[in-house]
DNA sequence: GTCTATAAACGGATAGAC
DNA sequence: GTCTATCCGTTTATAGAC
């Protein structure tokens, strides 16, 4: 009886924390990603899901500060790939294909900006973390277009684009030459459909 | 006569150790560069100057571990911007502006490829030193073609695109999709030149 | 300008009480 | 599952001899 004045019937946890190894997880992830491994400390994490720093509570959830990182990234890359092949079967209902085109440019750029503070982490660390390099190549790898250099050098080119967009729009932290997404996008869009080269459409 | 034993006539340290700060500030970029600033110790800077590691000597040349890493990572952005800016200036003796465009794509593949660590370095450690912050987007205003996206959009998609093929070839460790960059590069002129698209010539 | 020695603080990790 | 207390190695930094 001592608990029940946190719980609900239930037995849920009134306070709602799904799982303090849960929270550690997607707290860690967070920091390591604004500070690096070596920037964050334990205690940052602790005080992170709200334990007290420098006790060593968290040591109850996970062995050691590497089996975090690894549990964490791990998770994250899971998501993202998830997510990916999910948008990507929805576009596989869009019979346009100029439209779909476009909403594959735009799932893409989202996806390269959402992901590229972790796809960083990972860099960084890799060479701590080689059992992550599985991971970090097989998340490049998804769904590249199969139109060939020879045949037609543009799709190649406007891959190249849009990734180069989306990174110089991160690094200026603003559109890149205050260029609207949306606006790049179509000129790609025109671009290839102007040159009447259409990337194969793929069912997913 | 003590230190005659390292030096010749001319004053000049036989050992041709230019002058231990500088070597300090060369050796500690790189550590920085491959490990971060967390990541890199005193000690390890002074192992690799050749100093006994541990021993602080070290502080005779830096106040501290943070003040090496500004004063390095300013030397190296300035390096940076004469080098590309010398370069740029080469280009100007080029007259063929087919010929020309292709060199100074190639000339800005390569500073992206070789500044990129430090550019990395800069972005990762930017929230703790924000004092690098100015020279950080300084680096990156250099030199923008001028013709206009509303007049035609081809230049600043090249642009991207040129910016994508590094960031990718960098990912991937090899030439983005196998393609050499000499190949890349063409492919890029053709489209501008074939759309009759030639960014203005400019004296630098 | 380099080394010896050392101070002071920090960080990862563990044992054990509650 | 959380906190107290603590061990131990590492790291930044300083004082002082050579």
């Amino acid at each position: 009886m001592t608990k029940s004045d946190v719980r609900d019937p239930s037995g849920a946890d009134v306070r709602r924390r799904p799982n303090t190894r849960q929270r550690i997880l997607t707290a860690s992830l967070a920091l390591f990603v604004d500070r690096g491994f070596d920037g964050t400390t334990v205690s940052d994490i602790e005080r992170a899901v709200g334990l007290a720093a420098g006790t060593g509570s968290f040591y109850r959830h996970f062995r050691s500060k590497d089996d975090v990182f690894v549990a964490a990234v791990e998770r994250s890359a899971t998501e993202y790939i998830e997510e990916f092949l999910g948008i990507l079967q929805d576009l596989d209902g869009i019979d346009d294909p100029v439209e779909r085109l476009r909403r594959d440019f735009h799932m893409r750029l989202a996806a390269i900006q959402k992901f590229d503070p972790i796809v960083r982490l990972m860099r960084a660390e890799r060479e701590r973390f080689p059992e992550l390099e599985k991971t970090f190549t097989t998340d490049l790898e998804l769904d590249q277009w199969q139109l060939g250099w020879e045949e037609h050098p543009l799709p190649g080119i406007v891959m190249a684009a849009l990734v180069g967009y989306g990174q110089l729009s991160l690094l200026e932290d603003s559109p890149y030459r205050g260029l609207p997404a949306d606006d790049f996008i179509d000129a790609l869009v025109d671009l290839l459909t102007s040159a009447d080269v259409t990337p194969p459409i793929r069912k997913h």
